[in-house]
DNA sequence: ATATTATTTTAGACAAAACTAAAAAATTGT
DNA sequence: ACAATTTTTTAGTTTTGTCTAAAATAATAT
């Protein structure tokens, strides 16, 4: 595989990964910042490769074969973004472009080996669950914490209010994006929500908890 | 700088390391499995880039900033062979493939932090110094454990004589390419060494230190 | 010294991946 | 329903890195 034809599978996987529809040439062209007609003879090549379902005017979609060579990248992907911020002490959001070079290094034991230096990890910096070899992975689902039960634990991936003072607060709690929290108590009275972060456990208000939004894995 | 154009700068490097003179167009082609032909298109190519001395039927030589770029790949690749031996859990003579791709990710960040997770390595798993940000480092000699004097210190790197016979007493007493020994002493009488391995220190007699080679650097 | 051999370069072609411009098909608006 | 617009495809180039075949230069051998 070249690298032009895996980061065409990855952006087809991508588009399709919440419609599930079959993808528009043009909105591939938009994702991969190039030009429609370059995106079908593209696809024409991997249709030759059954890696694409494809007909005439008709958009695309992913093989099963195909489908299993996007996982496989994106498990890379997350793999390393797991080491630049676990092991090289790189920050939550410096990761991805660095990632998207060594996705395309190929060596199956190179990916074996990293996975079990990092400890199996399941899930990401951001929060995305890493796929197993076979692309068996855990779907995520992104919620407010006012949505969630106590119990619920998830990766903090982002704010609906990004004025000043709540990014502010924020910084004062030391609540930065990528931590991971878990809902301890929720208190019913004023639906202010207790959660445990790595620095102990703090009190928020129902007003933080529908202004941060965890990441989730395992809910089904 | 284009993949192909960093495996030519580095081609040509190797093949200049030791002679210093000007490499020959079909020395390259062969290093690179490549035809004659494709090589003098390429150092045209990096000739306009200033980064080769170029002139018809004379061979070339890096410029400068051509050692320069070699200098920095090659760190790249030590670098990260140290990584995968140290902290993969690969052994010695598995890296070289998984390096000649890793070499190629463009990220001063990345490097400047795996340098620092690996502990500012000087030598490569194969004993090889490696250069630092501006492409100094110390020359390294391979020897003779006959020919050092007590003191020395190196990374054990080839053997003279590759008998089964030899291979098997290296087995025995658990000395393996890759690993680094010290000459703690030289018997006069005899001229069998004693020297240090991870395991203890062991004596070996003249005919075993005279087919062992070790990587010495910091001789200068 | 010059004929033979080896090396290097040129010229012309090809495959991969992109592009532009124009044609074909599908979608939308009235 | 059909004209206008949008989307997609085709056709023909371009660039990068390779190739083959042939020409030019250098090295060697008698």
């Amino acid at each position: 595989m070249t690298l032009s034809e895996e980061d065409y599978i990855k952006a087809i996987y991508h588009l399709s990964e919440f419609n599930s529809k079959s993808v528009a040439t043009n909105a591939i062209a938009e994702q991969m910042k190039t030009k429609p007609s370059s995106v079908t003879d593209m696809i024409k090549k991997l249709a030759e490769k059954s890696l694409v379902n494809y007909k005439k005017y008709q958009g695309v979609s992913l093989s099963e074969k195909g489908r299993l060579v996007a996982l496989s990248i994106i498990r890379k992907h997350r793999l390393w973004e797991v080491f630049l911020v676990d092991k090289l002490n790189f920050s939550w959001d410096e990761v991805h472009v660095v990632a998207e070079q060594l996705e395309h290094i190929k060596s199956d034991a190179l990916i074996d080996k990293l996975d079990a230096h990092l400890g199996f990890p399941k899930v990401d910096p951001h929060g995305d669950p890493i796929p197993n070899k076979d692309g068996v992975f855990t779907k995520s689902v992104k919620k407010l914490i006012s949505e969630l039960p106590v119990g619920s634990q998830g990766v903090c991936v982002g704010v609906n209010d990004s004025s000043a003072a709540f990014l502010k607060f924020l910084d004062k709690n030391k609540i930065s994006l990528g931590d991971t929290f878990k809902i301890l108590e929720i208190e019913e009275f004023d639906e202010s929500v207790t959660i445990s972060t790595r620095s102990g456990s703090i009190r928020i208000s129902k007003q933080i908890a529908t202004n941060l939004f965890l990441e989730i894995v395992d809910v089904e």
